[in-house]
DNA sequence: ACCCATTACTTGAACTATCAAGCTTCAAGC
DNA sequence: GCTTGAAGCTTGATAGTTCAAGTAATGGGT
């Protein structure tokens, strides 16, 4: 149950820190970017907007708060927060759960759906801007299946979610 | 100055949307990761922790607010709360720069120096088990390649600082 | 000697995140 | 049909971030 033995530590090599750094001032570059760019096009940050996507891509644009919660990866309090703040503007409303009284859906409004329509384009663009169109294919291949690993090993586990004897 | 076309943006293919998606969970996973960990075992945000280790690193264990801002990546702003936060730990003390009075240097106290001291090695554990663990040899070169360029895509162009003719 | 644009840093307000309760409903066992 | 533990979601307090505006010192020019 512990997750570091505390004596005598594996310090990163040069290399190992020059890769660290590199990927964690990307990472904040990047993030801050695309932050300041929805906040400017869009008057919400990136999480907020990944939410109304994935409300978008949903069947009948309405998700459970909790699966909703999963699939951006984060907590179902933060969760709470955002879709209070996002309903206030008016993209998202709140609907219960006919087949389960505790249950909340959250559904993309007409008004939240013009909102993505409006200003995916920049975004896209700023994504590619900032990253894909500086990469090769190779590069971008890599990418992908780095931070898949990466993701992997992160997430509580959620090989066997359907197998539920081997948890 | 304009960011984006907004017309008929290329969208992302099925392959750049996992790619892409694959960065956005495995970022935030990470950086989440990263965040209870030090929270939990040193008392602060990784942001933080940061920034005790690039003043540990530095000449005299000081460095001005603005150099620091800059080599973290975050605003003069933040840097301002964040110091009077870490100093009110005891972790970190402000002195005034003698040759110039605007100035401010913080200061790595040897408070703040056993605090590193004692967490850094959890920390690179957490690091160690959450990234570098997991990937070869050439996925760590291709991230730290690939992190490179795309920190070098977001910076306010540090090329030519002290060429300011070119600007 | 005096302007004045710039640099260095801070501040306060509004917003967002996190953490630890909390409330309600469900469903499994008796 | 109760009880009880867990699931689903919310709430309020505390902490951190952002943005716009502020003060103060500097360094050129005139």
């Amino acid at each position: 149950m512990n997750t570091a033995p505390a004596e005598d530590p594996r310090w990163l090599d040069d290399e190992e820190q020059r890769t660290w750094r590199a990927y964690l001032h990307a990472s904040v570059l990047l993030e801050d970017h695309l932050d300041r760019q929805l906040q400017r096009d869009a008057g919400m940050p990136h999480i907020y907007y990944g939410l109304l996507v994935q409300l978008g891509e949903s069947p009948r644009r309405r998700l459970r708060m909790t699966e909703l919660a999963r699939n951006a990866k984060i907590t179902r309090s933060r969760l709470s927060h955002a879709i209070a703040r996002l309903e206030k503007n008016g993209w998202v409303r709140r609907e219960d759960c006919p087949s389960d009284k505790r249950g909340q859906f959250a559904v993309l409004t007409d008004e939240g759906m013009e909102v993505l329509r409006r200003t995916a384009p920049g975004h896209v663009a700023a994504v590619r801007q900032a990253v894909f169109d500086r990469l090769s294919p190779e590069q971008q291949k890599s990418l992908g299946e780095i931070m898949q690993i990466v993701a992997e090993g992160l997430q509580p586990e959620e090989a066997g979610a359907d197998l539920p004897w081997l948890r």
